[in-house]
DNA sequence: TAGATTGTTAATCGATTAACAATC
DNA sequence: TAGATTGTTAATCGATTAACAATC
């Protein structure tokens, strides 16, 4: 019986996201059921913490002896993981990565709509990108207050980084994918997701120098 | 006694990034020595886990009734993480993502040097960004032989992902940073960091609606 | 039917927290 | 000296793993 209702931990989140990638490549190639072991031998893990993971997301119940529909489990993750409930951001600071993401198609795919790019920078504005303008970062705060968004993108150069996230709160916004290195002060009821490269590129060298515990992923 | 030898976990790693980065606000603002009640308070942790994770970083003691050094610390902290033995590097795909690392300048604060870019379109081969050539796809192999990269970073579309990473393999790589949503089968000995902008994205709108236990970061 | 696999409960393991002697 | 803070040991908590009855 899925208990959808209390909320999880990170970890566990995260093996979802692996299990959906997983199901997904799974699926291209004609497979149509799969058992937890499986899953769990493929991603390296405990198949109790698979099939206790999957309870937490699924609808459509596994069978026994036969396993997990593939298709009702992809289903049941990516409604899950908020995949499928479209989400407004606004992007600030349109410069080389700003421009990447709003050039990323693959947002679509995961509900995330950037509905524009704001800069302080005239030369920038009126420039689209992926069929997105770039406004004036004078209209940022106006912007988003109007059109009720509730995810901003952080791009901006870190000393900018935390003024603008001021602008941001007071017009209202409720979550903040931070990538830049500023360490951003919020209230306790703004969620920061921090993108931090310095921190992921010390992981991947500790684990090439073996200081760090192996861990499933 | 720092015990510099056995692997930690990850939320050891990632809170003492954390530390460093807070350690080098206070350092810019004058302090110059913290507690580890006054570390646990701003970043909301326990003082005991700050007072056990620096235990596994320092070579400089802290003084009972004083605290910690702000200065030695950053240092030491700095030298577990990483920062100060630089690490060449490669990036294989040369697009918006690809040119927007290139040009980031903060990898070098952190040992990483990115000695060129690939990429298999000729219009790219001979540009320059921040001055790091981008190369034809085809010496890439010879290239990581010739000068012995250790790492690799991978900002090509996904369906190239996987030929790529092979390539890369063959050419004795032993770290690849993944900012594709490609999942690569990799040897064990090859340490992979998946840079997943979909979950860190699905993290964010969870947290949003309150799925995900709150975390301290 | 027999065996594989589910969902769930009980046992184990590791990480976090609290407590405290040592000490500046 | 007295009190704050360290480093470390013991107690608690949560997450992972193992075991097992239910069942297709």
């Amino acid at each position: 019986m899925a208990n959808s209702d209390s909320p999880i931990s990170l970890a566990v989140f995260n093996r979802i996201s692996l299990y959906e990638r997983w199901l997904c490549g799974m699926k291209t190639e004609g497979y149509r059921t799969v058992s937890s072991v499986a899953l769990a031998d493929a991603l390296s893990l405990n198949p109790s913490v698979v099939k206790k993971d999957l309870a937490c997301v699924i609808v459509n119940e596994g069978k026994p002896k036969v396993g997990y529909n593939i298709d009702e489990l992809i289903e049941d993750i990516e409604n899950f993981l908020g995949y499928k409930n479209t989400k407004d951001a606004v992007l600030v600071g349109v410069g080389k990565l700003g421009q990447a993401l709003m050039g990323y198609q693959g947002f679509e795919k995961y509900g995330l709509n950037i509905i524009a790019g704001f800069d302080s920078d005239e030369t920038k504005v009126s420039q689209e990108i992926n069929g997105k303008k770039i406004l004036p970062a004078g209209k940022l705060e106006s912007a988003v207050k109007k059109l009720n968004i509730n995810i901003a993108i952080l791009t901006t150069p870190q000393d900018q980084a935390q003024a603008v996230t001021d602008i941001l709160i007071k017009a209202g916004i409720r979550a903040i994918w931070n990538f830049t290195p500023a360490h951003l002060k919020t209230p306790d009821d703004v969620a920061v997701k921090n993108e931090d490269m310095a921190v992921s590129l010390a992981v991947l060298s500790q684990q090439l120098k073996g200081i760090l515990k192996k861990e499933s992923e």
